[in-house]
DNA sequence: ATATGTATATACTGCCCAGTATATAAACAT
DNA sequence: ATGTTTATATACTGGGCAGTATATACATAT
């Protein structure tokens, strides 16, 4: 019964990538999910209940993906750093890669009290903290300063990538990241 | 008689940074600039056209401001490149700082058909320029491959301090770039 | 067949938006 | 002082917005 709720979320999520959260009306979303607004009201509060929802699952899946891929792919834990940017760039490259979503959400709701907001700065804090233990792991010197370092290159060739898409700002990243890690592995075994 | 016109313009930049691009109408700007809405209209065609001179004055002013510090600061070529993010962490901790404007404005239009998300667009790619011109002056290996790592660098902790203020991404980003200019100066040496 | 509870469709409210038409005031010329 | 142009203020238009109230279809139970 729930699978209309799961629809609207699934379209919400897409047309809020494509089109923007504050350009995307609830009558546009119904209306593409092919229900109508009683039913987007019944499971949601409101549209920014619907926001807040829609950038939970989002992180979710991106984090559930990336630490599924890492723990699969790289078993040990100085070869889970290396090959972060691997699957960052495989995401990216991915055709239907529309952006990373709370970057964009912050800055459609610039105001640090309001609630989407807050959600996207906590979001960005729990990746810097997923990195920060990936890069401990890994046994990094400074691994905060490391993982925030990463953090800012990751978020940084994303925001090219939704600037242009195709500029190949991961590629260039990741060369920056392999240096950043070696230097911070380096210095730790000096 | 154009003071109108600037006063406009600069009022309208501060509460798209503010409050986001879309969620500013334009009657909030001509209460604030303490004019009218005939006026504004005679100036500017569209809110559109109010939106792209913003972005090409606050790049300008940007842009200016950068340069005029790094030829004064710093004469020589390889200087330049290493005060680079000095120049750049004094203008994100400034108090009156609320992000880069184009970063915003294509995340808040993301259609890469659309006016503003092209402005954006090529205004990224102008700084990216700017910066490999920086590089090749001083002398990097491959000056647009670095200038893309700092351009990601730069945009990736201007990013950060968006979604939170005073999160010292800049600090960081700063000591990143620093390796990479070396590594990059460093293997052109040898 | 009729009653009852539930989900959907239609219609509506009040509000804000970009943009414009009309009215009024000011400046200037004669 | 009167006519004419220019700038500003007020009022309006049509449309989209989030959210809701009412009506209708539908399923189940008796």
């Amino acid at each position: 019964m729930s699978v209309l709720r799961e629809k609207i979320l699934h379209v919400a999520s897409d047309l809020f990538q494509t089109r923007g959260i504050n350009s995307t009306g609830v009558d546009t979303i119904v209306a593409v999910a092919g229900t109508t607004k009683m039913t987007l009201y019944k499971y949601f509060r409101s549209k920014e209940d619907l926001i807040l929802e829609v950038l939970q699952k989002g992180h979710a899946d991106f984090t559930d993906w990336l630490s599924q891929n890492l723990s699969k792919n790289a078993r040990k834990p100085s070869e889970r750093l290396q090959k972060l940017f691997d699957f960052i760039e495989e995401w990216v490259t991915a055709p239907d890669f529309r952006g990373m979503a709370f970057l964009k959400a912050s800055a459609e709701f610039p105001n640090e009290e309001n609630p989407v907001h807050r959600l996207s700065a906590e979001q960005s804090r729990q990746f810097r903290q997923f990195l920060a233990e990936l890069a401990a792991d890994a046994g990094a010197r400074d691994p905060d300063s490391l993982a925030l370092q990463l953090s800012i290159l990751i978020e940084g060739a994303i925001q090219a990538e939704q600037i242009k898409r195709g500029s190949g700002a991961v590629k260039y990243a990741k060369k920056a990241a392999k240096i950043l890690i070696e230097n911070s592995l380096e210095k730790q075994a000096a």
